[in-house]
RNA sequence: GGCGGGUUGGCGGAGAGGUUACGCAGCGGAUUGCAAAUCCGUGAAGACCGGUUCGAUUCCGGUACCCGCCUCCA
């Protein structure tokens, strides 16, 4: 069996993975706030995810690995999306207009997601559902002296835990010297963050111990990986920005409230997304969802190569020149396997040894370059190629109707009786025009002596070929 | 201010203490009505300064620059 070797944010090193449970490999990856369409940056952990995930399931077995992400349906950004509603005239209720809102997004998300040729988790929680286990955890967490209740809210007592500030190598006084801390008069210690919090007749709430009100952001997760996958399971993972405070506090929560067991074995974080260079942001004008993308005719088999070809613990980079890139790349490699069924068949051993060691996609698709140089001149081990590529996501089945070759029989014959003509009369006039009409559309042209050929480009528009 | 990460050839981007990464672009050639595509071949690197070593781009230290987090933005 492959050894996979990752590395775990929390020791800082690269480590054999040794699953707890080989019959059940568990990983839990912190999934998306629902208030909007997801970014572009949202999209890299996604990806980088379902490829660790396809590639648990190859080497444990798809039967083997469970997968959940969450969704956080509880938010102030999504509040204030409903408050703005019903601002606006709408007449449902507030629990209404959230549940609408988060539902839509929830849809988007995984419509977009989908495009990116990324599997559903095997479980996909939503933070209102688990309300329950939520305050059973923070009630013992109160009991065991990790939190308290004041003016209504209830905190995480940070001085409870000793390890706090562990995975992001950090101390609770060197924090508090950096001074960025909210100040808030009924908290013990600056560091201390909310369990729970009240909610007024305005705000979405449930009845609890302390009142009615809502979840701090970070319990969630404790809460739903308990619940879940148990005490201590596998791999967790997320955004490197979620490392702190979001992970650590997660830490602080489970482990406290679960002594005995050891939370996440390994930690790993993706590094942040750009956009030519720079960060992402709306101010900068630079900012896109993978749904803008897709409507501009970017295929999301597209978006997730360009993703998978920097690795995953290094900043990528997002720029138009790589999309052109991965689409040729892809365009060629779907030509060699555009027949084959690569259904049981052995991917590639050296493409999953590479992508074993710290799931090295970029890596994984030069040994694919490789892989395909050997294939395409031997015409041996296409479904193995197939398969290989299937691990990181690429060349599925179904994701390649961009690529497939569009009726253009049509102008193909016309073209070619028109160079056949031309080739005697020595007059490629004609043969020229039609040409550069076919390139203007977004065609390709390819003509040699074995005929012509005609393949529709990215920017291909069938309306330009009209009266050709 | 605190913590963490990065700096590889024209561009993108990996691995490895010593022997070609790879892709794109370029250049030369085959092919071609022209071009495209394809194929063959080919030049090009390791921010800077020290140290360890027979030998470092790869390990260690320092400098410069860049980036992220510390503000419920993945």
């Amino acid at each position: 069996m492959v050894t996979i070797r990752l590395h775990n944010s929390k020791t800082r090193r690269k480590e054999d993975f040794v699953p707890l449970n080989p019959g059940n490999v568990r990983m839990y990856v912190c999934g998306p706030t629902v208030y909007d369409r997801a970014h572009l940056g949202n999209g890299r952990p996604v990806v980088v995810f379902d490829t660790l995930f396809r590639l648990l399931r190859h080497v444990y077995g798809p039967d083997h690995v469970t997968y959940v992400r969450n969704f956080t349906d509880v938010d102030d950004k999504i509040n204030a999306t409903a408050q703005a509603r019903k601002a606006a005239g709408d007449p449902r209720s507030l629990e209404a207009l959230i549940r609408e809102r988060t539902e839509e997004t929830i849809g988007w998300y995984h419509a977009d997601m989908d495009a990116l040729g990324a599997l559903r988790p095997t479980q996909e929680p939503r933070a209102t559902e688990f309300i329950g286990a939520m305050i059973s955890m923070i009630e013992g967490l109160i009991a065991g002296g990790h939190a308290y209740e004041k003016a209504g809210h209830v905190l995480f007592r940070v001085r409870s835990y000793k390890d706090y500030g562990a995975l992001s190598g950090r101390s609770v006084d060197d924090m508090i010297a950096g001074a960025r801390v909210e100040v808030a008069p009924f908290k013990e210690d600056p560091m201390d963050f909310v369990l729970w919090k009240p909610s007024d007749a305005d705000l979405p709430g449930w009845e609890s111990p302390w009142g009615r009100g809502r979840p701090g952001w970070h319990i969630e997760c404790s809460a739903m990986s308990y619940e879940l996958l148990g005490a201590s399971f596998d791999i967790h993972g997320g955004g490197l920005d979620l490392q702190f405070p979001h992970h650590e506090n997660e830490i602080a929560q489970s482990c406290c409230a679960h002594p005995e067991a050891g939370f996440a074995q390994v930690w790993m974080h993706n590094e942040m997304l750009q956009v030519e260079g720079k960060k992402m942001s709306k101010s900068l004008g630079n900012f896109f969802t993978v749904r803008d993308l897709l409507d501009q005719g970017v295929p999301g088999e597209v978006i997730r190569f360009v993703y998978l070809s920097t690795h995953y613990r290094k900043p990528m980079d997002w720029t138009a020149e790589k999309a052109k890139e991965a689409e040729a790349t892809l365009r060629k490699w779907r030509a060699l396997v555009a027949d084959v069924d690569a259904e049981g068949a052995e991917p590639d051993h050296i493409v999953v040894a590479v992508l074993s060691d710290d799931l090295n996609t970029a890596g994984a698709i030069s040994a694919l370059h490789a892989v395909y140089q050997h294939v395409e001149h031997s015409g041996v081990g296409k479904a193995s190629f197939k398969a290989a590529a299937n691990i990181l996501g690429l060349l599925q089945d179904g994701m390649g109707a961009w690529a497939e070759p569009v009726d253009l029989a049509g102008p193909t014959m016309r073209l070619s009786e028109l160079r056949e003509v031309a080739m005697s009369t020595k007059d490629f006039a004609a043969v020229d025009a039609m040409k550069s009409a076919l390139t203007a559309a977004g065609v390709e042209v390819r003509m040699s002596k074995a005929g012509v050929v005609l393949l529709p480009g990215l920017g291909f528009d069938p309306e330009k070929l009209r009266g050709l």
